[in-house]
DNA sequence: GTCTATATCTAGATAGAC
DNA sequence: GTCTATCTAGATATAGAC
């Protein structure tokens, strides 16, 4: 055979990781399956040996972005607040807003898995619950887990909206320095 | 003449708050040029009668929007902590879920700012910047404003992001009950 | 499995008639 | 000022050669 029986896999895999990047660098709708392709060296016509359409490649994308933003705030071994507390800084950190391409999913596609079909909200929907029942049972509250997720998402939302780097840094200061008191109030509770 | 000399305002006027809908609705760049004009019952040609290009149109829109969410919050006779409550709530509504087309820009067009022009980018930090004096005025805290800026426009993406309307309602409830608490420690701080 | 080439559609934008 | 018609470019997706 011309090509080694892992080869597809491995095609698919490296169109994966790439996709998830620029999807979320750039948008879905607004890249294209010629971007896609060529961002891993082949041509248009190559993508549908791997995906039937760009929607099922966008539903692949999401499902593994948020098994991967899971797994960033999943309890280890040592899920202390202190560890908590040190992801939640690097969520809201300068480098995260610069480089949407590494970072979280939900910020960087936001409105768009809102307008998506039903099927990506599904797999969105049971995403955000289990990373609820993290966040949980690192702060110890239900509302506040979800004040919290809130709070994050919108702070990337904001924080890239604006144009200088003056303004990104007031609002993710803020940011941390509320949420710290967040904390705070989860390690001794009233 | 054929058209009477303020024919061609009330063209834009009417191009104008049916495009701010309609791209809160369907985003930005996935609308076109001739869903917004045959939205007003014209073509696609008349359109550049009135901005040189959908890029300017853009901008108008983005201007508007960021008027009207600061007018929404405003201080007026009565800006006290229960009017800003109030506001709150009618922003974690469901309606407010449920209508993009009619509610706050931050959200419906989210992550599409921050790809956007620096123009744009601009735009969106002067008016996100005078959102937060009025917030910091009602709340007393210059972080817990941006904070709760934050909470809410990630809240109302995250809603919009999940599937069944038992998901949404949780995110919402949870939110408005967190916010309440903020609210509190401002009316009686420690 | 991937390539080249192309079919088909829709986008943003322009030209010229009325 | 608006319309019809069209240009050009880009999109998703398919056909057939290698």
């Amino acid at each position: 055979m011309r090509y080694s029986k892992t080869h597809k896999e491995e095609t698919r895999r490296k169109l994966l990781d790439s996709s998830r990047a620029l999807v979320k660098k750039g948008g879905f709708d607004t890249t294209g399956v010629e971007a896609l392709m060529s961002a891993i060296g082949m041509t248009p016509g190559a993508f549908y040996s791997h995906f039937p359409s760009k929607q099922a490649l966008l539903e692949a994308v999401i499902q593994e972005e948020l098994e991967h933003s899971i797994g960033m705030f999943r309890p280890g071994p040592q899920n202390d607040l202190e560890t908590f507390r040190k992801r939640l800084k690097v969520y809201l950190s300068a480098s995260h807003v610069r480089h949407p391409e590494a970072g979280c999913v939900l910020p960087a596609l936001g409105a768009e898995l809102g307008r998506g079909a039903p099927q990506v909200r599904g797999m969105v929907e049971e995403g955000l619950n289990r990373m609820h029942a993290n966040w949980k049972e690192a702060l110890g509250d239900e509302d506040a887990a979800w004040a919290a997720l809130s709070q994050c998402v919108g702070a990337l939302v904001l924080a890239r909206s604006v144009k200088s780097e003056a303004a990104r840094t007031r609002i993710l200061e803020a940011n941390r320095a509320h949420i710290e008191r967040l904390l705070d109030a989860a390690r001794k509770p009233a």
